[in-house]
DNA sequence: TCCCTAATTAGAATAATTCTAATCTATTGA
DNA sequence: TCAATAGATTAGAATTATTCTAATTAGGGA
């Protein structure tokens, strides 16, 4: 018997078309098995050189990509030079301190945008996000 | 009579603390001599070259910067990679064609997000932002 | 016109990300 | 069990956007 780990992981992987390799399943437990969270490829990559999970950053960036893809992370634009990845990936918007780089979630359900024009002609939309620029106040 | 410029655009420099240089001068032409309009650094320096304006890129770096610090620019988060300037510094929103890089402005009159909660204690709301992501019609 | 300081610039440096091509490994089917 | 193979990982180079450095140029007050 060769011990495969076909565990709940692993099959989220295999579901989306992904080898469940050592450094998916190491970096997807980083990820998903705590609450949801925002992470950048450095911040995931230096996390996962802390626990002793040996990953290249090329294999950080590349499942960061494919995780989006496979529809397990969504990408928070709110930093123009540095992208975020969301493990939340319901509907919701964002607070963001400028400051430090810090976003956390507004849930969608009480946002309301509302008297938006239609797009132009010939597009369609395909997310509203809202960010709420924040910074400590002045002290 | 040294011919000295003392026109609208030297005298917007001058109360910016800006001496009205050629390259400055030049980029306040063509940023604000029409309508509103979005750019990046390397959108404003072709143009520049284009229309035979001498000005390196390093400059049309500073000068947006000096731009938006000034308050005659502010600048639009869309995409991870690439920063947009924009003349048109009222509050206001955006539609973004993620495909092409095309923004356009939603005036923030009509849209109203509501029901926003209240930000993180001991921070304050710089400023709320809406982007629209929109793709050309499946055809 | 002289002088000082601000501004410009080429090119190097940095930061985030992607690419390349060599090596490794998960999976499969003999 | 084990080779074969396609997919995955990786180091390091390359690319892209932006900033920095240090040398040169030019605006503007006196
Ligand atoms: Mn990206
Ligand atoms: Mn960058
Ligand atoms: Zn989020
Ligand atoms: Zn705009």
């Amino acid at each position: 018997m060769t011990g495969r780990p076909s565990n709940a992981a692993s099959e989220r992987l295999r579901q989306a078309g992904l080898r469940p390799t050592r450094q998916r399943l190491a970096l997807a437990g980083l990820l998903f098995d705590g609450g949801d969270r925002h992470v950048t490829a450095e911040t995931l990559h230096r996390e996962a050189i802390g626990t002793h999970v040996r990953v290249s950053l090329a294999t950080v960036y590349n499942a960061l990509h494919q995780f989006t893809k496979a529809g397990l992370l969504r990408e928070v634009v709110v930093d123009a030079g540095r992208a975020y990845f969301d493990t939340n990936t319901r509907h919701h918007h964002h607070f963001f301190v400028e400051h430090d780089g810090a976003l956390s979630d507004i849930a969608a359900g009480g946002v309301e945008v509302s008297r938006l024009p239609a797009p132009p002609a010939g597009t369609e939309v395909e997310r509203v996000d809202v960010v709420v620029r924040i910074r400590r106040r002045q002290g």
